[in-house]
DNA sequence: ATGTATGCAAAACATTTGCACCTGG
DNA sequence: CCAGGTGCAAATGTTTTGCATACAT
């Protein structure tokens, strides 16, 4: 029940927090902007400013409930942190994107950050590239 | 001798593309947002504008003269192409940037896109951490 | 009640664009 | 000369902020 994981990081359960957890939950391609979210809300009826939405997208990114991420184009776009670390493959043609985890990927992350000297506290590896589906070969998109 | 460089993508020898590319590649810390570049082109009295010098780096990154790097931090910024490809690691409290490159998670990378059907156009992975020089942890930057 | 949250409008940025003027080949 | 380049100001798109009002506890 996300009430209890707003509580659990200091913030009061309202209205719009409820909604948004929900969404970034519950939704099916789960990498959502900003604007993303205001769209699905105003299309479930629901009037919540966009100045809210980013003022607790930010929370719930520095409660570490969500990661931000900013791929290219512009927008940032938010993703529900399930605990289960992971980096992006991007077709850069239709915009879908597939997660994947490679423990020899991290391991000679964390290598090189040792030889160096430096202390990871984040990282983001995207690749882009262009998928075969054939939705997106056909520009259906 | 850089006149040539310019020359060979297609653009006309000018001014400011010959002081931008100087200063991207002399640069001690190759990595430049285009209000660095502005300030140092203030700095060495030279009137460019600010609209021109995006202008001229879209221009050299579309001709492959350089690459632009979105890091965290709302500025993108500009790193010329020596045809090395390499990845960053980059301390959060003082902004040091050490290149790496790591045949093994270049390969890990390949591997991945091909399992999921992408053909890589391009990739970006970025470490973030702490640093450990002294003057970083005294915070004096 | 009271400290927080929200909505709205305005501000703040980074980046792009329109247009009149200038310049390199 | 003339296509292309530049400077300036204005437009854009995203994200942040100030402030008066509304709400959770």
């Amino acid at each position: 029940m996300e009430n209890q994981d707003l509580r659990r990081v200091g913030l009061k359960v309202t209205l719009p927090r409820m909604k948004i957890l929900e969404i970034l939950e519950e939704a099916v391609q789960p990498h959502l902007s900003a604007e993303d979210i205001y769209r699905i809300l105003l299309d479930s009826k629901e009037e919540i400013g966009l100045a809210t939405i980013y003022r607790v997208l930010t929370q719930f990114e520095t409660a570490g409930l969500v990661e931000r991420h900013n791929f290219e184009g512009g927008q940032a776009v938010f993703e529900i942190d399930r605990g289960k670390h992971h980096d992006h493959l991007i077709c850069v043609r239709c915009g879908k994107i597939v997660e994947f985890y490679d423990a020899e990927i991290e391991a000679n992350q964390q290598k090189i950050a040792d030889a160096e000297g430096f202390k990871i506290t984040d990282h983001s590896l995207t690749i882009y590239g262009e998928c075969s589906s054939e939705s997106c070969k056909e520009g259906i998109k």
